[in-house]
DNA sequence: AGCACGCCGACT
DNA sequence: GTCGGCGTGCTC
């Protein structure tokens, strides 16, 4: 016999199937992990295929040295899975098994935790009367059977213990511990379904994909539990994914109220211990119900039943770094292997999402008002110019302080939203415009004040923050743009006995970081909280009456084809967040361009028209879902190499635009817009073509890539930003 | 990836 | 003379 290896070894050259001898008193299967010698070395491997024949030169051919574990890690659906995405997103076989696993299993790292029990021997003699100690330990442990050796030594000496055990009275026993996710207890509050949700619950009963279009505040979380309560009655499973910053702590509270043993949580706060011993639920079975972050698509439930995704249209979802794959992509993948159903959940959907919908590839389902038929909140566009020529050049127009005056004095609550975390944007000289850069990376550096450094957000490099100028020794320094940390510091000057609270991804590294800070949030009032996107996700704060967007503009003029989108999703997001309970919110939205029809559809909530106005200029530019955008990324510490080895590429991807001159709408090779990341140099192709042809030429323009380029090479499909 | 093999510079 | 630099090529 002989078996099909994948060796686990993330390389190009590795990418392929080997082949084994498997020995005659060895039985193995599919899906098995073993160890293997390759080369002078002994690798880990994964058996993908077995044959009575083989078709490498036999006299080649080794032995599998030993079995991993003795059962397939790997299950059927999970392998098909892996030849899918090879196929699709041209990725390397071993780093797609990865995704399958928890990374602590590879690594071999993580022990499972074995704790000591004690327990009445069999047959065990009474100890003498006068042990009265001893007596009470045999009572005990007759009431409670095997009991942790830890629990033990708190009720009664150890030396009592160990003198039982020495006489034959206890004996001594193993048991492992499964390491679970830490999480708030709260009451599981089911609440009666509004007649919406109960429409939306019944009409998503099929085995199909639906978009499930409902307002923020309109209960969707509501209807995904009843979803999967009905799913877990007929003996099926469930998964639900969510963004990994809404993975908030009420989030999965939520979850393990509701759903108790059943639920596994996936998310990245986990400990490598925990991470691990929850998957194993998962694979096992135990855990019916996964909640998790993007990379919980790939965890080994049988039998699902239903996936559900929440917030579709967020951008991580896509995993941006090597092996770059979109979820919705794997969602149906699995949801066809599964024949179960699939939910796609949002406020604001994707624009490729809701066309699926019109185009009747996905069933609509809508929820349009929310559940305590609240209003949503009032929108008040401020034209910052128009605050410019009236004399006021700070960071807050007028009527964000008037607001936030009348807040303060209510003892509510309000949050500022801006995306950018540190102080300012960079620093430059007035006199000879200087700006400080990152040496590895072709960024400029953020000046955070807090540490008083410059970072680079890219490298995670760190600087001394400039008071006089290197270049001409000048010390008038200009500050780019407003961060969070000035936001704060503005507001202190403006409101110095108010509470302010800042959340970003500064505040929030260390463990428990959110919770602290929401927390004390929830607690002060008055207060304001200051964040980046992370505000903008499922927090309910019943005294927030008011959001300030500090710069809505920040996200429109990235040059990239779904800017407009995501402006119009991050208005509706953070709005969301004002006016959740008794009182309708407000919400000032600070803006350059009050002109831009992308605000004139968010002040209204008018996300059909705002779609409509989207996709006609989707369709006249060319642009996806009309048309597909490939991007091919070199790079490597050498500029001459990879500026070379991304030319000879570009000349091949020529030849396949002459051979479908029509099919191609664009195609050209440049420096990538950050020329240089990590002392990395970064050049690209990219291209766009029709949908007619887009798989074929997709296909040939992974082939055209030399195999033994020395570049690390890099593809992007329908890319979510340029950087 | 990582290890062996192989061909050129500076050192006891 | 040799030790060791890392370029190239191979691993069932």
């Amino acid at each position: 016999m002989f078996a099909k290896i994948i060796i686990d070894q993330d390389a190009k050259a590795l990418d392929k199937v080997f082949e084994y001898r498997v020995p005659d008193e060895m039985s193995v299967q599919v899906g098995e992990r073993v160890m293997v010698p390759f080369g002078s070395r002994n690798l880990q491997g994964f058996i993908v295929g077995l044959s009575e024949v083989c078709e490498y030169d036999e006299s080649k051919v080794k032995e599998i040295s030993s079995k991993i574990e003795d059962f397939a890690v790997i299950k059927k659906e999970m392998l098909e899975l892996m030849f899918y995405m090879a196929d699709k997103l041209h990725l390397k076989l071993a780093s797609i098994l990865r995704l399958f696993l928890p990374s602590e299993m590879r690594t071999d790292k993580v022990k499972e935790l074995i704790v000591k029990t004690v327990t009445l021997a069999p047959n065990f003699q009474m100890p003498s009367q006068r042990a009265k100690k001893q007596l009470e330990v045999v009572e005990f442990l007759k009431e409670n059977g095997e009991k942790k050796l830890s629990e033990m030594s708190e009720k009664f000496s150890y030396s009592t213990i160990s003198a039982m055990v020495k006489s034959g009275i206890l004996v001594t026993g193993e048991e492992q511990i499964l390491r679970a996710p830490a999480f708030d207890k709260i009451k599981s509050e089911k609440r009666k379904l509004t007649p919406l949700q109960q429409r939306a619950v019944d009409t998503i009963c099929e085995n199909k994909t639906y978009l499930l279009h409902g307002v923020t505040g309109s209960g969707k979380t509501e209807v995904y539990m009843n979803l999967i309560e009905r799913v877990l009655s007929r003996g099926k499973t469930a998964l639900m994914l969510v963004p990994e910053i809404s993975l908030t702590p009420q989030v999965l509270a939520n979850f393990k109220a509701r759903f108790g043993e059943d639920v596994a949580l996936i998310h990245s706060g986990l400990s490598a211990g925990e991470r691990f011993d929850e998957w194993k639920r998962i694979f096992f079975g135990q855990a019916k119900v996964v909640v998790g972050a993007r990379s919980a698509i790939f965890t080994p439930l049988e039998n699902l039943g239903i996936i559900i995704i929440d917030e579709e249209h967020e951008q991580s979802y896509v995993s941006e770094s090597n092996p770059r794959y979109d979820t919705h992509m794997i969602a149906e993948f699995r949801r066809k292997y599964n024949d179960c159903t699939l939910v796609f959940g949002s406020a604001t959907p994707s624009i490729e999402s809701y066309a699926k919908a019109m185009d009747g590839e996905y069933t609509l389902v809508e929820m349009p008002v929310r559940v305590n038929g609240m209003e949503m909140p009032k929108i008040v566009v401020v034209d910052m110019l128009m605050e410019m020529r009236q004399g006021n050049n700070q960071i807050f127009s007028i009527p964000l302080i008037y607001e936030l005056k009348d807040i303060i004095a209510e003892k509510k609550q309000a949050m500022i939203f801006i995306n950018r975390r540190g102080f300012s944007s960079f620093q430059r000289c007035r006199q000879c415009g200087y700006v400080a850069k990152c040496s590895d990376c072709d960024v400029s550096l953020v000046y955070h004040r807090f540490e008083n450094r410059l970072k680079c957000h890219y490298c995670g490099k760190r600087y001394k923050a400039l008071d006089v100028c290197p270049s001409c020794g000048s010390r008038d320094i200009k500050q780019g743009a407003v961060g969070t940390e000035r936001v704060v510091e503005e507001l202190h000057k403006l409101f110095p006995d108010v509470r302010i609270l800042r959340m970003d991804n500064d505040t929030t590294s260390k463990k428990n970081g959110h919770r602290e800070i929401l927390n004390e949030f929830r607690n002060t009032k008055p207060a304001i909280l200051v964040g980046t996107q992370m505000i903008a996700k499922g927090h309910d704060f019943e005294d927030v009456l008011l959001v300030g967007i500090i710069d809505a503009d920040q996200s429109l003029y990235q040059s990239d084809y779904r800017s407009i989108e995501r402006t119009f999703q991050l208005i509706t997001q953070v709005s969301g967040r004002a006016g959740r309970s008794s009182k309708q919110g407000k919400v000032i939205l600070q803006t350059y361009s009050p002109k831009h029809y992308v605000y004139r559809y968010a002040v209204n909530y008018d996300y059909k028209g705002f779609f409509k106005k989207e996709i006609n200029l989707r369709k006249v530019t060319n642009f996806p879902p009309y048309a597909r955008i490939i991007r091919v990324l070199f790079s490597h510490e050498d500029e001459k190499i990879v500026a070379q080895e991304c030319k000879v590429c570009y000349n091949k991807i020529k030849e396949i635009q002459n051979a479908y001159k029509d099919e191609f709408v664009y195609l050209d090779v440049m420096k990538a817009p950050l020329n240089k990341i990590k002392n990395k140099f970064r050049y690209q192709i990219m291209m766009r073509v029709k949908l007619a042809k887009a798989d074929e030429i997709e296909k040939k323009v992974f082939e055209s890539v030399d195999e033994k380029c020395k570049s690390s090479v890099f593809f992007e499909i329908n890319p979510n930003n340029l950087s």
